[in-house]
RNA sequence: GCGCCCAUCGUCUAUCGGUUAGGACUCCAGGUUUUCAUCCUGGCAAGAGGGGUUCGACUCCCCUUGGGCGUGCCA
């Protein structure tokens, strides 16, 4: 039996920091044992897919040499890799699964469902599906389905009896089935959830060995079961602790930079980067730190898997990235810059911003250090100076932070239709307020344009700028508080995201 | 609330019953260096608490505490 496992991430926002991280121990297992990796793109999600984050998944992943053997863009024997294009094959399924009974179609509303969740809230019971349409007659429900009443497909769970997940980390996890309510697996939209994605998946393409977050370990017993159900062989799970937030939270871009492409743009170096999201969990013999991915892949044991929840440390990373810089030749170091940004297309776009401001040539290189740095030095007190009145600076670069992860495209267009929202909405004029953001991304009141030096820095660099500046602020005494932040969201949410709640 | 996971320096970790509890990052001190950085040397710094098991527990078991995740027609 060849070993295969698989990166499975869905493409809603920036490719995240621990896609790679899980994505890493997923392939360095599988190599290993010589066998298999593959990427498999989720997108049941019609709402929050987009083809531009799939893209960037794609070109995130290989700059860190996480390449895979069978994917989207690669093809292979198991395709096709885009759950978007296998839902017949969900559809096909989950009516197996009515037919035989493990599953069955329920016609609750989504109102029911908040007033059932409402009352087990104020009982203090446990949340979950109540089995509503559980106790459904078969034919009476299949009569329903075919008149065309609107429905999911739930999964029956047993009431009793426990569960055992023998996770390879963990050893064996017990959970009562008591506690797994019965979860939807076709959702109204005709598209699977991905409890049931996931397992018709990973059988089809034959994946031995799972690894994924440690978030997934309780709804681990509905995917045992659907194998069950199925009457297939599950494969062998093993759940990772998840990266954490310097306060302990799981990993967030709101405190943290979380896209790869951020750590590109900011000039990390990916075996840096592989070293680092290693050490997170792993150490191939006891105090080696400083290891590349063949010994990952040659040392690689389960055994050596560390469960604390690690915080992410990017001054850890710096510090490893330094090295492997210094560790570079001359040579060596000269054509990773170049291939980083100082090779002929990016420069180009620079030399054409800058043009009609250039009076000597040697005013080129200070004009545009901006766009090649990760922070720059910042003035907070000047940035609050350029808001309307003290205050507000901070607020409009949290809407513009919130507006710039929404927004669909990353086009010099579209930035620029996103400040000029922001600011009526805000009532101020633009150049005024336009006045703050160049201060926060380039660090003076002047600098190239604005729009065309965004979608040069990145979408995911331009957020990490706004970061800096916010705290910035902070430490001058001018930001936002935690309570004033929760305010803003409310406010934001109520006069820019037109209906129904936005993740978080 | 309920379920589950986790628990060694501030952070990442080594230790798989017997160690002065080791390394790395950070910080501090000193040395090399025209500055800085690098590099070298040294230092600060940890087994959450309480019960067991054992000749002996950081290590095994239980409880408490703390943290995390889950509790979505998101993944």
């Amino acid at each position: 039996m060849t070993v295969r496992t698989r990166i499975a991430p869905s493409p809603t926002g920036a490719p995240h920091i621990g896609t790679a991280y899980i994505a890493l121990f997923n392939r360095a297992f599988a190599k290993h044992h010589g066998g298999q990796f593959i990427l498999r793109i989720e997108d049941t999600d019609q709402v929050r897919s987009t083809s531009e984050s799939e893209t960037a998944i794609f070109d995130a992943l290989r700059w860190l040499g996480l390449d895979w053997d069978e994917g989207p863009d690669v093809g292979g024997n198991y395709g096709p890799y885009r759950q978007s294009e296998r839902t017949d094959i969900y559809r096909e399924h989950a009516a197996k699964l009515v037919a035989s009974e493990h599953a069955y179609p329920c016609f609750c509303t989504a109102d029911r469902l908040v007033a059932v969740r409402r009352e087990q809230e104020l009982n203090q019971q446990r949340i979950g599906y109540d089995g509503h349409c559980a106790g459904l007659d078969p034919a009476e429900a299949a009569r329903r389905v075919a008149a065309g009443e609107p429905h999911v497909i739930r999964l029956r769970t047993p009431d009793t009896g426990i569960c055992k997940i023998a996770d390879q980390f963990r050893g064996e996890i017990e959970i009562e089935w008591e506690t797994v309510d019965d979860q939807i697996l076709m959702k109204g939209d005709g598209f699977p959830t991905y409890h049931l994605a996931n397992v018709v998946d990973d059988h089809l393409m034959e994946i031995t060995h799972v690894i994924r977050g440690e978030e997934w370990i309780s709804s681990a017993p509905k995917h045992l079961l659907l194998y069950e159900a199925f009457g297939w062989q599950a494969p062998v799970l093993a759940h990772l602790p998840l990266l954490r937030n310097p306060d302990k939270s799981k990993l967030s871009k709101r405190k943290n930079p979380t896209g790869i492409l951020y750590y590109r743009q900011a000039g990390f170096l990916p075996k840096a980067i592989l070293n680092y999201l290693g050490l997170m969990a792993y150490r191939p013999e006891g105090d080696l730190e400083i290891f590349d991915f063949a010994t990952m892949v040659s040392s690689f044991d389960f055994n050596r898997v560390s469960l604390g929840g690690p915080i992410f440390d990017v001054q850890k990373l710096r510090a490893l990235n330094g090295h492997y810089i210094r560790e570079l030749t001359d040579t060596d170091l000269l054509e990773s810059l170049k291939s980083w940004l100082l090779h002929d297309a990016t420069l180009l776009d620079v030399v054409r911003m800058s043009q009609p401001r250039l009076e000597q040539l040697a005013d080129f290189v200070p004009m545009i250090a901006y766009l090649f740095a990760d922070g720059v030095p910042l003035d907070p007190v000047d940035i609050d100076k350029a808001g309307k009145e003290s205050g507000k600076a901070a607020e409009w670069i949290q809407f513009v932070q919130w507006e710039f992860e929404r927004l669909q495209r990353w086009q010099a267009d579209d930035i620029r239709a996103c400040f000029e929202r922001v600011a009526e909405q805000e009532d101020v004029k633009l150049k005024i307020f336009l006045g703050v953001f160049f201060r926060a991304f380039s660090g003076r009141a002047v600098a190239l344009p604005l729009f065309d030096s965004l979608v040069w820095l990145g979408r995911d660099m331009a957020l990490r700028r706004l970061q800096y500046a916010q705290e910035a602020l902070r430490e001058a005494g001018v930001g936002l508080s935690g309570k004033a932040l929760k305010r803003l969201e409310k406010s934001y949410r109520e006069r820019y995201v037109e209906e129904g709640g936005q993740d978080g």
